[in-house]
DNA sequence: CGGAATCCTCGATGATACTG
DNA sequence: CAGTATCATCGAGGATTCCG
């Protein structure tokens, strides 16, 4: 991997690769990327606005992320024994230093959209003609 | 999004969020990214070159991948017109910067595979206990 | 070698209904 | 409200075959 500290010369220990492509699977999930950052916003937000502000997913697939985020060390969820229920979301700091990991991705693609968008463009003229 | 330049209180055109998300989830994928990470490092690869570095990818996937990626000008892909055909593929400067943003999420994963490790098995033993 | 085309499977996801 | 459980689907992706 091209990031300092990587060595080519030193063999990674397969272990460690393999676990590493599966956090970065996990967590470049869309809906954990989208959870993340919503949370990073709100603070402690409820079950319900989560949902209200990620566009989209359904009650499943949020239940689904909250629970492997919560698995991973990503956020704790607090269970206010009420009625009705009251259960709140919050990022750990483990989950706050992914959010400000990914927060050069976000930057990248806002700043490149236009560039983006005119490689598509060209490389789709480029078949057509 | 919780990014510099980021203020929930001037409403993000739609069509541009829209936009940074479905960019978003096109890089964040899996084969993406570790196609990224290959051409970053090898510089110049072939086609069967970079299937060999990417463990699991099939040849639809990695044909696929690579489309999406020269389509978006990420990489350019050049034909040399001899006989077997000869395919290289290297990144573009505006991949070059992608990998770069990528770079805190790898090294985030790397740095916290122990936490996450932990985490899990906190979580799991709490569910069984 | 570097694909394109085809078929097929399985898992991710959505929809729906029910509950403490 | 905040889920769980169940069923249905749909498309991503693998396997295979063929080609310039």
């Amino acid at each position: 991997m091209a990031h300092p500290g990587y060595d080519p010369s030193i063999p990674v220990d397969p272990r460690v690769e393999a676990l590493v492509n599966e956090v970065i699977g996990r967590v470049a999930d869309k809906w954990t990327m989208l959870v993340l950052e919503e949370l990073e916003q709100g603070g402690e937000l409820r079950f319900t606005q989560i949902g209200k502000r990620v566009p989209g997913i359904s009650q499943k697939m949020l239940t689904q992320t909250l629970r492997q985020m919560e698995r991973d060390g990503l956020l704790v969820r607090t269970v206010y024994p009420v009625v009705p229920p009251r259960v709140e979301y919050r990022l750990t700091p483990l989950g706050n230093t992914l959010s400000e990991a990914f927060c050069g991705v976000w930057m990248w693609a806002e700043n490149n959209l236009d560039a983006i968008e005119a490689a598509r463009a060209a490389f789709d003229g480029r078949a057509a003609g």
